[in-house]
DNA sequence: GTGAAAGCGCTAACAC
DNA sequence: GTGTTAGCGCTTTCAC
C-alpha cells in the first residue's frame, strides 16, 4: 500500500502538504493539488484505515453478536444490519455466540478493546436463562453503545428493537377461532427464549378468552426429533384443527405431517407460523406466515446505533425501544386472512 | 479505555517500563512487574487493537465476502469460517455482495485499505457470468491473499476449497438408476452458477451412460414461483419416478408436491437433493440429502488463509485446491443408500 | 532495571 | 502556500 510519505517523497513536498491537498484544503495551491491528486490516482492511494482509526479514535466498524447464524431470522437481520451499516460507511465484525454466555462475554470484551465503535446484538439463550446483564452494562460504561434486537435484556438501559410477539400470536389464534376452529394447538421449538414465551402467552390469552376452548402445547427441545414429536402429537390428538407455530420449521412440518395423515389443509386443519418467504414455501400448501421483517429490524437497529455514535457526547439522547409490527401473509394453509 | 500512558503516570514509571512489564520482559524487576500487573488488572487494561494493528502492520482480521447470507449453505460456511478464525485469534468482517460484481469490487477495495489481512470469498453470480477476475488479481498483488470457496474463479491463482459437485450428482443419479428408476428428472434453481452447471453435468453423464434413459431438466430462475413450476412439471411428466435436486428448496418441494399428487415417496418416486439437515427435515418424508459439509468448507478456507498469512513472505507456499467430498445421508425419500 | 526516542500512517495546530 | 511538529497507543532499540 502506498503511503502519504511515499507520495510526498516522490513529489518533493512535505507529508502534510500531500495530506491537505488530498483533503481539498484551501491552504494548498491549485497546481500542487493537481499534481498530488494525479500521483495519488496513479498509485491508487487510499488512506490507511487503521491509521485513521487511531487518529480519530473511531473505527467506523460495528460489532454484531448473534447467537446463531443458521437461524434464518437472525441471518436476515444480519443482512439488514450489514446493508444499513454500509450505507453509512460502516463495516461490521460478526461474532457468533452460539447461545453461550461465555462466548458472548468474550466477544464483547475482545471487540471493545478498540476494534469497534459500538454493538448490535441479540442476547444468547444462556444469557437469558441466567439473566446476566453485567457484561452489557460494563461495555456500555466503557463508552461502547449497545443496541439489542429481538431477544433483549429488559434490565439494561439501551436502544432496543423488538417484535410484537405477544400480539402476533394473539391475533393469529383469534383468526383461527374466527374460522371456527375448535382445537387449536401451539407448537414451539423456542420455548426457552423470551420471544418464545411471549408467543405462547399470546396464544394462551386468545384461547382462554374463548369459551369451550382448551390449551394444547407441544414443546420441542434442542436435539429432539421434530418429525417424530409432531407425528406423535398428531396421533395423540387426532382432532386438532388448527396450529400456531412459534417457529417456521414446526409450521412447515406440521402442514406436511397433516397431509401425511390424509388431512386436508386448510379444509380440515389450518396452520399459521412465524416464517419468512423462502421457508414458508417448503410445504404444500405454503405456510400462512407471520413475517417478522427481520431485515427491517436489523436496519432499524443499525440506524439507532449509528445515530447514537454520531451524536456528540454532550447531547442527551434518550434510549428508545422500537417495536416492529409483524404482518401476516395468507396462503392456502388457512381459510381466512387476518 | 485505559492506556499505557495512564498506567505509567499513576505508577510513576515510564510507558516503556509498563509495556515491557506487561509483556513479561526479562528486563524489568519482579517487584515492578507485580505492581504494574496489579494496576493493569484493577483497571482492566487491554492493549488497544488499533494501535497494535498500526504498529505490527497486521489487523488479525479476515474479510469475508459472500454473495448471499440467506443461502443456508453460505451461512453455514460463514459459521465455519468464524469459528476457525476465532480459534486462531482472528475476527471476521463480513460483506455481502448480493451477487453483484460492483459490490464485490467495492468491498474488496474498501477492506484492502488496511482493514483486513486477507480475504475469504465466494464469487458472485454476476462476476461468474461476466468472468471478471482483475479485481481479485489486483487485491492479491497488493499483498492481500485470497481464498475462494464453492464458486471459484479458475483463472485466478489462489487457494481454493471446492465441492465435488459433478461426482455427487453423478453418483446420486447412478444410485437412482440402481433402484430401477426409469425417468429421472433434474431440478435446479442455480442454473447460472458454476456449481449448478457442474451438478447438471454429473446428472447428464449418468443418464447418458444408461441405456433407454433420457434427460429431463427443470430450471427455475430467480423470481420464478418454485411451487408453480414444480407443480406444472409433475403434471406434464406424470411418469417421473426419480428426482435429483441441485438445491434444497427444490428437493423439499418436489417431495411435498409428489405427495400432494398422491404419489408415494419413496415407493413411487425417489428424491435426492443437496441439503443440510435443518432443511431436509422440512418434507415428509425427509429428503435424502447430499451434504456439502459447509462448515468444514468454511473452516478449511480459514485454515488455508491463516496459514498463508502466517507464512513469512520469504518462504514459498504453493497454492492448493482442496476438494471436500460430499456425503449422502439416506432417509425415507429414497430406497437405497448410496 | 529503567527510560528516552523513534516510528507505524495520518491529521491539524501552528509556524514561516 | 508550504513545512514543522505533536500526538493517537503501542513496541522496541538503544542509552544510561
Amino acid at each position: 500500500m502506498v503511503t502519504l510519505k511515499q507520495l510526498a517523497k516522490e513529489l518533493n513536498v512535505s507529508i502534510s502538504t500531500v495530506s491537505k491537498a488530498l483533503n481539498n484544503s484551501e491552504e494548498i495551491g491549485q497546481e500542487t493539488v493537481k499534481r498530488v491528486k494525479e500521483l495519488a490516482e496513479l498509485y491508487n492511494y487510499k488512506p490507511n484505515k487503521v491509521a485513521l482509526s487511531l487518529k480519530q479514535n473511531k473505527t467506523n466498524t460495528i460489532g454484531v453478536i448473534i447467537p446463531d447464524i443458521l437461524n434464518h431470522f437472525l441471518a436476515k437481520a444480519l443482512f439488514g444490519i450489514e446493508r444499513e451499516a454500509n450505507l453509512h460507511g460502516y463495516n461490521i465484525i460478526t461474532c457468533i455466540s452460539n447461545e453461550s454466555l461465555v462466548k458472548e462475554k468474550e466477544s464483547l470484551q475482545l471487540l471493545a478493546s478498540g476494534s469497534v465503535d459500538g454493538f448490535i446484538l441479540c442476547v444468547s439463550e444462556e444469557t437469558q436463562i441466567k439473566n446476566e446483564v453485567e457484561h452489557f452494562k460494563k461495555t456500555m460504561s466503557q463508552g461502547h453503545p449497545i443496541v439489542m434486537f429481538d431477544r433483549v435484556a429488559h434490565d439494561v438501559l439501551c436502544d432496543k428493537v423488538i417484535v410484537d410477539d405477544y400480539d402476533s400470536t394473539y391475533r393469529a389464534t383469534k383468526s383461527l377461532l374466527d374460522e371456527g376452529r375448535n382445537k387449536i394447538a401451539f407448537i414451539s421449538n423456542i420455548d426457552e427464549l423470551s420471544v418464545g414465551k411471549l408467543r405462547e402467552r399470546g396464544y394462551r390469552q386468545a384461547i382462554l378468552e374463548s369459551l369451550g376452548q382448551e390449551l394444547l402445547s407441544l414443546k420441542i427441545r434442542k436435539g429432539e426429533d421434530s418429525h417424530q414429536k409432531i407425528k406423535s402429537f398428531f396421533k395423540d390428538n387426532q382432532d386438532i384443527d388448527g396450529v400456531i407455530a412459534a417457529d417456521s420449521t414446526s409450521g412447515v412440518i406440521a402442514i406436511n405431517m397433516a397431509v401425511h395423515f390424509k388431512r386436508k389443509v386448510p379444509k380440515h386443519i389450518s396452520v399459521i407460523g412465524f416464517s419468512s418467504k423462502s421457508v414458508s414455501i417448503h410445504s404444500v400448501p405454503p405456510l400462512t406466515a407471520i413475517r417478522q421483517h427481520a431485515k427491517k429490524i436489523g436496519a432499524k437497529a443499525a440506524q439507532l446505533l449509528i445515530k447514537r455514535l454520531q451524536t456528540p457526547a454532550t447531547e442527551e439522547l434518550q434510549f428508545t425501544t422500537k417495536i416492529i409490527k409483524t404482518t401476516v401473509v395468507k396462503t392456502k394453509s388457512t381459510l381466512k386472512a387476518l
